[in-house]
Formats: C-alpha cells, sequence, structure tokens
DNA sequence: TGTGATGGATAGTAGTGCGATCCATTATCC
DNA sequence: GGATAATGGATCGCACTACTATCCATCACA
C-alpha cells in the first residue's frame, strides 16, 4: 500500500502521515526504491491508535511515541506493558519545567507524595515505588492541602476502592484476545482510551446525583 | 493588598498575575488611583484555585476561565453549579477545529453519541441532552468502534455502575460546607480536581491487579 | 517518454501560557 | 518635597506543540 492510500484508509493526510513518520509514532514503510515505500495493515492499525490517543483521548504526541515505542519492544509479559502504559503521563516541556522548579523548591519529595505511599500502603497495592501515578496523586493531595479543603488521603479512600474494583474490569477486559500486539493495543486502548470515557461517565452520574439531592431549584432549561 | 503582596503570598509571579487579570481568570481589583488597585484575600483564594486548576489539573486557561465565570454567576444552585462544572470540557482551538471536521464529515451525530444515550438511558441517569460528557463518551464508543475493539456501550455497563457510586462520593464530599463561594469551590475541587486522583488510583491499582494475574514475568526492577 | 506521485527535507502557521520590557503615574521613605 | 521604587496597562517576544505547505530529485506507470 502506498502512503496515498493510507492516507486514504486511515482519513488522515498525507502531511501528518509524514510527521508521524518523522517523529517516530508510525515504523517506516518497507522502502522499494529511493522514493518508494510500502506500507501493510499493521501501519494502518497503528495510524487509527495513533490518531484515537492523539485525537480523542489527547495525548500529546510525545506520551503515544513512549507509549508506543515501549508496548512494541517489550512484546511479550502483559504485566511489564501494563506498567509501561501506566507510566506514561501526558506532560507537555514547559509544565516538566515548572513541576522541576516546584519539586526544587519543596524540596524533592512533598508531603502529598508521602500520603500518596501511606494510601498505596493502606489499600494493600504493590506498586514499584516510581511510579508517575504516585506523584500525579501526591500533587493532588498537596493541592488539596493547600486549599485547605479538608480533604486528604483518607478522605480518598472510598474513592480507591471502587478504583481498585475498577481495575479489575479492566484486567477483565483482556480475556480473549490472542496474538501478542493484539494484546498490547488491547491493553493502550482498555487503560488509556478508557479514561475519557470513566470521567464522562462520572460527569453524568453527577449530574444525576446532584439533581436528585440538591436540585429543582430551576426547573427548566432543556433548551441547548 | 498589592499586587507584589498577592505575588508573594501565593508564588505566582507578577507577569503571569497579569496575564490571568488581562484574561478574566482574575476579578480586577479595586482601583484606588490610575495605576493602584487593591486586592484581597478572595483573590488570594481564587489565585490559588486558578493554579491548582492550570497547574495540577492541567486544564487549558480558557476552561478555568469559562468554569469560574459561569460558577461565581450562578451563585446559589449547587446542581446549576454541577451542571456548569461538568460541562465545561478541555478543547484547544486547534482541536476544536479537528472535532468540527470530524463532525461534519460524520453527518453531525455519530453513533457513538447514540450509543452513549443508550447507556444513560440504561442506567436511569437523568441529565440535559446536550452534556459535553455524552459527547465525550460518544467520541469514545466511536474510536472503539473503529478500532474493532469488540468493546461496545454494553461492556461498559459495569464501569457505569462503578461510575455512579463514584458520584455518590462526590456529592456526600458537598456535606458541612456553608457559603456559597465555598459550596462553589468544593464543588469545583471535587469535580474537577479529583479527576488526577481518580485516574491515577485506577493506575496504582491496575498494576497491582495485573502483577497478580499476569506478573512475575520479570520480578526485579525496584531501581529507578 | 512524460506526467504525476513519492520520499525526504525545510520552512511556515496557529494556538497556548506565559516572561520581558517599556511607560506614565503614584505610593512611600527619608 | 524630592528621589526611589512599585504599580497598572500595554505590547512584544519566546518556547513549545501539532500540524501544513512547499520544494525537490527521483521514480512508477501509462
Amino acid at each position: 500500500m502506498k502512503i496515498s492510500e493510507l492516507s486514504r484508509r486511515s482519513g488522515v493526510s498525507i502531511p501528518t502521515i509524514k510527521y508521524y513518520l518523522r517523529d517516530g509514532l508510525l515504523p517506516p514503510g518497507r522502502a522499494t526504491a529511493a522514493n518508494q515505500a510500502d506500507y501493510g495493515e499493521e501501519h494502518l492499525r497503528r495510524l487509527r491508535l495513533v490518531r484515537t490517543l492523539v485525537g480523542v483521548r489527547r495525548l500529546p504526541v510525545g506520551a503515544v511515541k513512549e507509549i508506543l515505542g515501549a508496548v512494541t519492544e517489550q512484546d511479550g509479559d502483559l504485566h511489564q506493558i501494563f506498567g509501561i502504559v501506566t507510566d506514561a503521563r501526558p506532560v507537555t516541556q514547559q509544565q516538566k519545567q515548572a513541576r522541576e522548579r516546584e519539586r526544587q523548591e519543596a524540596g524533592e519529595e512533598t508531603g502529598g507524595v508521602t500520603d500518596a505511599r501511606e494510601l498505596v500502603a493502606a489499600m494493600g497495592w504493590e506498586v514499584h515505588s516510581g511510579t508517575a501515578a504516585i506523584r500525579s496523586l501526591g500533587e493532588v493531595l498537596d493541592a488539596l492541602s493547600d486549599m485547605d479543603s479538608g480533604i486528604d488521603w483518607r478522605s480518598l479512600l472510598p474513592y480507591a476502592r471502587l478504583a481498585d474494583r475498577i481495575s479489575e474490569l479492566d484486567v477483565q477486559q483482556m480475556e480473549g484476545v490472542s496474538g501478542v500486539l493484539e494484546l498490547a493495543e488491547r491493553a493502550v486502548l482498555v487503560s488509556v482510551l478508557l479514561e475519557p470515557a470513566l470521567l464522562a461517565m462520572r460527569r453524568l452520574a453527577q449530574e444525576d446525583k446532584s439533581a436528585r439531592l440538591f436540585g429543582g431549584g430551576s426547573e427548566e432549561g432543556e433548551e441547548e
């Protein structure tokens, strides 16, 4: 398949495909001549996955590259794949620098991270301690404490128990998938793409619950 | 309080504060002269909230503006506040345009959105149908179907049930908060800031579960 | 044999989240 | 009361991201 066909079948413009090729998001096609390359079905699948992660999940291109690169070289151990996918965080360069600064002036390990480790311990989760998720959770706990919200890691325990049950559903989604690449792709899909779906459902449920509890205040407004 | 004190107390640089003032993220201080304005404690709180949403939750500045603007003018009905917060989605201009195009070529209402409505109906959630959350969920369902993942809205029902229980926790977090602005701030905190915390906990639990199920493949690597 | 697509490279664009600088005005300290 | 320094307001610039556009020599294919 030539690049024009790849473009037609995926709906992605040729310049964008070239950009992904340059950036290593898409492996180069099999070169048949100095100015000709051949792309296969797996390029199409990969391209669709990239578009999904960038377009729907809105991951930065760099993060998608990390995920896909790590996943395709570490093909074999499903747990490793989950770990890699789990560890890839969407942070831009600017934001990274800002984080650096904040971390430095906070003394390299904020109280929130310590609290996050306590929560992990309380839940009995066994994770390798360098996870980005712990830092991420730590940041939120720091912010909650800075804002005097009165919400601490203990108040998050009920949430953690539900998160635990969500993760059980997640690993169930891996059943019945055969190939190695298919498993990797499924792991990416389940752990990354379901994130916006989960948040969306939470928001829908929130609207429902808040209507039942505090609602009725002004109950017109079906118009958009 | 002068701008310099606001900067010192918040840890936010003066140019950044000026930028927020320009963009309407922060209400202007009470002008005492042509080149002097006075800021109060509520400016400090607001600034901290902005920094939390931009820095920790990584919302685009425009989205934060929408949320805060809507929340502070609609002070009164807690359900309205939840709805507003719920409806603000972080989308950049570029991405918006891309969405526009995709929606046009898909005929203005994708199958995923229809599926999303079915899921909402199956859960018995009562929401006004224009919600961004439905569109968001629809996009994910579209992507899952495009990728032939075999995951459809029915497979998401177990997730939806857990999301429902999460939302019950969310509304519980509103208890014991008194003032109107305090309630609004709490609603923002709970529904927006807890998002990264939820995702982080899900990832931690995923790592734990995947280790228990598929793990043991290569169990060294405590080093970071 | 020529026409148009291809790969590869370089440059340009729009949008975001600031930081830097300039300016006239004005609080403030001596 | 005069120097100093800070303030509000404005404009410019910068780094980064995700593309888009253009150019070019080369080559398939009709």
